[in-house]
DNA sequence: ATTAAAAATATTGTCTACAATTCTTCGCCC
DNA sequence: GGGCGAAGAATTGTAGACAATATTTTTAAT
């Protein structure tokens, strides 16, 4: 696994990356349509590759394709933005934990240089950065636990998260400040799992508190009342 | 999602569901090859069909695509294998424990009901269907625990272990008795979060114990000493 | 003027043919 | 007899063309 751009590049097609990094850095908006003879246009492929690719993203659950219509970004439900936190949580916790047990001072610096480069970007704000960062280092903590698998996992969770934030956030913002990310890192330097897991499962909490998850669905039936 | 039959029929292609069970249910054996027009001619489609329907699969892990060579199923390797057992551990310990806090009559109905066709599978020595049960109450479990992402990556997991079981295995037989089964069943009636955290850790380490996955990896270097 | 139907357009879904690459077999040389 | 090399066969990768379906615009009728 690479070292210091600490992500993705892992699944095949070219094309695949370079949509999956748009949506995954907010580039593009959900809800935004993929024309496939567009897209074919930009990146002067086929459109049998882009196809492929839209594939794999829907895969991913970046993009939605309905059948006959086409692909669009994805629009996560709020269901599914909670139930994709609670996933976070489960999988991180156990990946911080894991952290704790097998820490070295390789991994202390690594995660503190992570942190450094988050302040910078913090404070020359530059907010694209600062995003792509603040995703970086939960998986780079799932990259230094060890566990390939679940490290693919959680590269899917945080690009949903980007997605999720996208649509439910309140004010714009980096989605986590260094901070918390700081105490994290001084909590596994201590190797102390306990700490660590419940830092964690705190700073999950507090990113999804900052959305805006509360609002009702409106049901076609409750247009009646708001036009009333 | 369904009932009773507890299980897949989630992705889109008919001929991915044919594949995924074949290989679910290990009627083909690790390493076999795929050769795309022979798939073809048996599901009496195009080629582009079983292509995207292998392309699928490989997200899934359950067959390997090298380059201009072809798709072939998985070989997972011991490394691997133990990674499959340390993300089960870790996301069915969670899911598990949430079942707990949200037990009701209808659910543990639906866990003994699992149970018992297990058992009636073993006692008439079917082990195909005793295979699929033994995966399925997972599955069932992380259905009832209601996070559908979660359950994803759950239904993931039991088919790589299905491979996996296909490769290491020592001695034929059902994957995981039913017994322990009973016991975690047991436990989730009684709402005892710990304890059935604990007994699924202990039928997970079981299964994995039960596996040959301590032979060293065969380098080119160590055959020297092997011919010697 | 508004609504509804129908044609036209645009986009996706699928299939077939061709190009690129790898594997196999046959021949040749050491 | 064994090993290296080249031609042929087989299989995958790619592109382009055609068919099916949805959307939009136009047209007509109430």
């Amino acid at each position: 696994m690479s070292r210091g751009e600490t992500v993705t590049e892992t699944p095949h097609s070219e094309v695949y990356n370079r949509i999956w990094r748009a949506i995954a850095d907010r580039k593009m908006r959900p809800g935004t349509r993929l024309k496939e003879e567009h897209l074919a246009e930009i990146f002067s492929v086929s459109r049998a590759r882009v196809r492929q690719a839209l594939a794999s993203l829907e895969r991913d659950g970046l993009v939605t394709i309905v059948p006959h219509r086409g692909a669009f970004v994805s629009q996560p439900s709020i269901e599914e933005a909670r139930d994709i936190f609670f996933a976070r949580r489960a999988i991180e916790a156990q990946l911080a934990a894991r952290l704790c047990s097998c820490v070295t001072p390789d991994i202390v610096a690594q995660l503190e240089q992570h942190v450094e480069q988050e302040r910078a970007a913090t404070a020359a704000g530059d907010t694209r950065t600062s995003i792509r960062l603040s995703g970086g280092f939960h998986l780079l903590i799932g990259e230094l636990a060890g566990s390939p698998y679940l490290w693919e996992v959680l590269r899917d969770l945080v690009s949903r998260t980007s997605l999720i934030v996208a649509m439910y956030q309140v004010r714009t913002g980096p989605d986590c400040g260094p901070d918390e990310h700081a105490e994290i890192v001084a909590a596994i330097t201590l190797g102390d799992a306990a700490s660590v897991t419940h830092l964690m499962l705190h700073h999950l909490e507090h990113l999804e508190g900052s959305l805006d998850l509360e609002q009702v669905e409106t049901r076609s039936e409750d247009l009646r009342d708001l036009l009333a």
